[in-house]
DNA sequence: ATGTATGCAAAAATTTTGCACACTG
DNA sequence: CAGTGTGCAAAATTTTTGCATACAT
């Protein structure tokens, strides 16, 4: 599984459970979901136990929510997931991850700028892809 | 009141409303909400007919949904509000708006090189304020 | 005048909660 | 074994829909 995440599970004393896991996994997969569909791909797991577990992981900062070509959906973090951004075509919804070193740095000073510590970030740029151009 | 939203309306055959124009104002003024503040904000106007309304806000690209501190909120979009990105401290929600040429054109740039043509973009940077570090 | 938008009331869908039992550590 | 987490069922909340009336053009 993933170690990081058991053992931030155990250093909050939660157990490691199998729907705990299931989620986890099942959102390192596919990637951000609407949590509709978290709900009917985990079917052996509870719509409440889904609703409770994701709470939790976004305490531990295990998933955070985010909007993607209009829709509200449940990704993992960062820590969980390698860092990227999204580029969503209007059209079709086609979705490519995309990552710059110079805009991150640019945004931490921007932050700094204004007396802030940058933690996190999220980026998402909207357009047309190459095919939906035509 | 505000003549591209006025126009807007017009050329898609949709009438100026009272409840259409209170939306309007209400976000022009006071920024990003969630919808159940929008509601309780304007007791005037039904539930039903905020929904619809933010459904046709939404079509027309006047309106969009972002997630700003944890929570999904309404705001206009960038054509009828100046552009923008946020940056919110994690500890107290104190939320400031940056700006930033450069960021925005390595974007449009990096989205080029995967075929795309940028329409909108949208960044929020999360951390902790100046006060909040303390 | 005519067609659209609204309010109201009801329905549907989503999210939250209480409690008894099951599982983790 | 002790304490937390889960499933199930119900409640609360949010969102959507139907229909008759009111409003904008």
């Amino acid at each position: 599984m993933n170690d990081a995440f058991k053992a931030l599970l155990k250093k909050n004393r939660l157990s490691l459970t199998l729907p705990r896991r299931e989620l986890f996994s099942h959102l390192r997969s596919y990637g951000p979901l609407p949590v509709a569909e978290l709900i009917a791909a985990l079917p052996q797991v509870d719509r409440a136990t889904v609703y409770r577990t994701l709470e939790t992981f976004r305490e531990l900062a295990i998933v955070q929510d985010i909007i993607t070509g209009g829709q509200k959906m449940v990704e993992l973090t960062d820590r969980f997931s390698p860092h990227h951004h999204h580029l969503v075509c209007t059209n079709c919804g086609k979705s490519v991850d995309i990552e710059d070193a110079p805009i991150e740095n640019r945004l931490t000073a921007l932050a700094r700028l204004h007396g802030f510590t940058a933690q996190t970030h999220q980026i998402e740029v909207s357009g047309l892809c190459a095919n939906c151009q035509a």
